[in-house]
DNA sequence: GATGCGTGGCG
DNA sequence: TCGCCAAGCAT
C-alpha cells in the first residue's frame, strides 16, 4: 500500500478509536503509558476469555492483589481460588510463577523481556510492551488477524504474513493505541459474523468489504470433534467434608483438586462392585460440555472416615466438580 | 505446525 | 438446541 494511503488509513482508525473505544477497567490510563502490572493481568485474563467475564476477575484480582508483590506473596491456592470458573487454569499457575519472578527482578521493560515470562507469548508480550511502554511492536491476536485478513481480502493468512503486515502497518508513534485500536475494531465492528461495515472507519480501504467477501474471510478454522467421556464420580464424604484429589498437572483440569473420577467402561454397578463399594449411593448424573469434551458423569456417594477430608468451598474447583458436588446437598 | 486446554455467550 | 466463538500459550 502506498505510504500516503497507509497514513490516511492509520489516522482514520486512530480517530475512530480516540472517540469510540469502550471504557474498560484496564483502560483508565492512556494507551502507551499504563501500569505494567495491570496491563499484564488484564491480558492474561483476556486470553481466550470474553471481555465481560475478564472484567469481573480483573476487579477481584486487583482488589486482592493490588501489585505484583502482593500476588507473588500469596499462596498458589489463593490465586487459583480467585481464578475459579475462569477456565484454562494453567494461566493462573503461570500468573503466580511470573509474579514471583517479577517480585525479584522487577517488571520487564521490553517485549523481549516480557516474552520470557511463563504464560506470556508473542501476542501478550507485544500487547503489554506497547500498552505500557509504547514499544513499537505489533500485537497480533484473533481480532487483528481477522481485520488484516479482510483488509487484504486474504482468506488464509499465514502467521508470518500476519506478523509482517501488522508490523509494516504499525503506527509507531502511538504503538499502544494503534494495537488497541485494531483489536477494538475487530471486537466491536469487524466481528466474525455480521460485521458492521457501514460503521467502519476503514470500509473504503477494505478489499473484503469492497468485494463483499467478509462472510468468507478469513476462512473458518477446522476444529477437532467433540469427544464424549463417560465417567463415574465417587464422592467420599463425612458431614459437610469431602475428599478431593489433585488431578495430574498436565491433562484436563490439570493441577486442580476435584472429586475422584474414573472412566466408565462397563456399567456403574459392576464398576462399583470391582471397587468393593457396591453399596455406594447413586446421586444422579451430570452433563458438562467443554470445547472438545462432552462429559457424562454418573455420581455416587459413600460415607468415609478418612482423615484428609476438606470443605469443598475452600478449594478452587472446576465447574464440572461444582456440578458434581451440588448433587450432595440438593 | 498441530493439539490440548474451560467456560459462557450468542444466534 | 447446538455449533461456533473469545484480547493464546505451551508443548
Amino acid at each position: 500500500m502506498p505510504l500516503l494511503k497507509l497514513r490516511k488509513l492509520q489516522l482514520s482508525l486512530l480517530e475512530w478509536y480516540d472517540s469510540e473505544a469502550r471504557v474498560l477497567p484496564w483502560r483508565l490510563q492512556a494507551a502507551g503509558s499504563r501500569d505494567g502490572y495491570q496491563v499484564w493481568l488484564s491480558e492474561v485474563l483476556l486470553q481466550q476469555t470474553q471481555v465481560s467475564r475478564a472484567i469481573l476477575y480483573f476487579q477481584n484480582f486487583l482488589e486482592a492483589f493490588p501489585d505484583v508483590r502482593a500476588l507473588a506473596a500469596a499462596p498458589l491456592e489463593d490465586v487459583l481460588k480467585l481464578w475459579e470458573g475462569a477456565g484454562y487454569y494453567a494461566r493462573a499457575r503461570s500468573l503466580h510463577r511470573a509474579a514471583q519472578i517479577m517480585a525479584v527482578r522487577g517488571l520487564p521493560s521490553s517485549f523481549e523481556a516480557w516474552l520470557e515470562l511463563p504464560g506470556v507469548g508473542r501476542y501478550t508480550a507485544a500487547a503489554i510492551a506497547s500498552l505500557s511502554a509504547n514499544q513499537a511492536v505489533a500485537a497480533v491476536d484473533g481480532n487483528v488477524r481477522r481485520v488484516l485478513a479482510r483488509l487484504h481480502n486474504n482468506p488464509n493468512p499465514t502467521e508470518s504474513w500476519l506478523l509482517e503486515t501488522a508490523q509494516d502497518w504499525l503506527f509507531a508513534a502511538r504503538a499502544g493505541a494503534w494495537n488497541e485500536a485494531l483489536i477494538e475494531l475487530g471486537a466491536v465492528l469487524c466481528t466474525p459474523k455480521k460485521p458492521r461495515c457501514s460503521d467502519c472507519p476503514l470500509s473504503s480501504f477494505c478489499k473484503a468489504n469492497l468485494e463483499q467477501t467478509t462472510s468468507r474471510v478469513p476462512a473458518p478454522k477446522t476444529r477437532a470433534k467433540v469427544k464424549t467421556i463417560q465417567a463415574l464420580a465417587l464422592i467420599q464424604f463425612h458431614a459437610d467434608l469431602v475428599f478431593l484429589e489433585q488431578r495430574p498437572k498436565k491433562g484436563l483440569l490439570g493441577g486442580l483438586f476435584g472429586v475422584p473420577l474414573m472412566a466408565l467402561n462397563a456399567d456403574a454397578a459392576s464398576t462399583l462392585e470391582e471397587l468393593g463399594i457396591p453399596d455406594a449411593q447413586f446421586l444422579g448424573t451430570v452433563s458438562h460440555t467443554m470445547t472438545h469434551r462432552q462429559f457424562e458423569v454418573v455420581v455416587y456417594a459413600i460415607q468415609s472416615k478418612r482423615s484428609d477430608l476438606v470443605l469443598a468451598k475452600n478449594v478452587a474447583l472446576s465447574r464440572l466438580d461444582q456440578k458434581i458436588l451440588a448433587l450432595l446437598q440438593p
